[in-house]
DNA sequence: GACGCCCATACTGTATACAATATACGCTGA
DNA sequence: TCAGCGTATATTGTATACAGTATGGGCGTC
């Protein structure tokens, strides 16, 4: 009976070890090396219009040109990274146009993507969310500016997959990215007003109200631009 | 006067030669090779759950190695090809669940488009959406299935640029191949019914009708994906 | 002094070579 | 006969080398 499912704590010890496959945590060099670009990129090191020289990023992480080179076409087609042939890659400089099309489809998506959580409010998740904000809000009091881009990037992971549509959820990641470190992050005034509309969200996801949670996190996204571009 | 604009008729054909720059048409063998492999996804010639070797492709297009990886890759960032680090490259296998996901963002964002198209209106895509909505009614009626495949492709192309949205138009053409190859083309009704759609997303477009325009794109999807379900 | 040409330089595109890893087969021993 | 092991093979991952193409600066000419 406890054959299959629970055994001494020894073998339990291995057996987690061996249904964590470490191979699954050895990546390429490629990905490592996109996630550090990437990194770069939403954290500002790299700004927007910079060259992407393949044999100075190689030179720098210590690596041939080649998982370089598949780095920075992945990190191209996430739209983080644009790729002009014969000519290099740069970081993306999106234009207001480009950036205000971005912010409009990730709107929507947002709002769908809150609809889908109030259809399948699930007690874990929500619970998550809870903690997520209450710890938000606690930050903003106490003018903690320093945690809040993080817990603002989980509150929208968790929420993402709230919806339980990994399709969305993945082209929401990329496209939260693509437009992110555009917006610089605003002041104090603006953070509350950005974790009180996640409390309004939040409610509206718990109570099941589809169009309001749509509703309400498609707001949420266009008052997050319309407030960075009144601040620039 | 004419020295910049309206020169001799020769030196109008270098004129044009030159303004029609040469260099951005010499694509990399890498994107040649991915819109080879694009071509026989959606074409049926590569089927779903294919391996992908990378030697045999380099071979098949005879170019090395190099380009089919790159290839490789920006198909799977696009989603029509699944990469398992150190086993290989296989076409998308989507799980029914899968499908289901990538149709309902599909939805969504198909309605978003046609809602944007109501918006912004325009007269000369108005036109040329009315022409190939006639060659599509005339291929039904005349039961012309060999033409459709590529008059729905342009309609939907067609009606993505009235959109005026790059990146909604990009996203819409991505997950339009993505699930587009797992959808039988159906019988001579199934057609009758794509086409009448059509006519009717056109309708709402042209009157402006933003709400209708977005429900029916919506409706449009989604029946397309029911008739294909119950189809298979 | 300004224009155009040519060459040096830097970088990307492509090919090839080698290393690391996964898969399949056959072999041995019970 | 079959389980387990080990090797052979196939394939991907990474590095290096060379070719093709853009860019900028120096030089000569007018």
């Amino acid at each position: 009976m406890d054959d299959t499912e629970d055994q001494g704590p020894a073998d339990d010890a291995i057996l987690e070890l061996a249904e964590q496959p470490l191979g699954s945590l050895h990546r390429p060099l490629s990905q490592v090396v996109a996630d550090a670009i990437r990194q770069a990129i939403v954290g500002g090191q790299f700004t927007p219009g910079m060259r992407l020289v393949e044999d100075r990023l190689a030179a720098k992480f210590g690596v041939s040109r080649n998982p370089v080179r598949e780095a920075v076409r992945a990190l191209a087609a996430e739209g983080l990274i644009t790729v002009v042939p014969r000519h290099g890659a740069v970081v993306a400089d999106l234009s207001a146009e480009e950036v205000r099309e971005t912010v409009e489809v990730r709107a929507t998506l947002e709002g769908m993507n809150a609809r889908l959580a109030a259809r399948h409010c699930d007690q874990a998740v929500v619970r998550r969310l809870h903690d997520i904000l209450a710890a938000g809000l606690a930050a903003v009091r106490s003018a903690q500016v320093g945690a809040l881009p993080v817990l603002n990037a989980q509150f929208h992971d968790t929420l993402g997959s709230a919806g339980r549509n990994r399709v969305l959820t993945d082209l929401l990641r990329t496209l939260r990215e693509r437009t992110g470190h555009f917006f610089p992050t605003g002041g104090p005034d603006h953070a509350v007003k950005t974790w009180n509309e996640h409390a309004e969200i939040l409610n509206a996801v718990v109570a099941g109200d589809e169009e309001l949670a749509s509703l309400l996190a498609q707001r949420h996204v266009k008052s997050a631009e319309a407030t960075a571009a009144t601040d620039q």
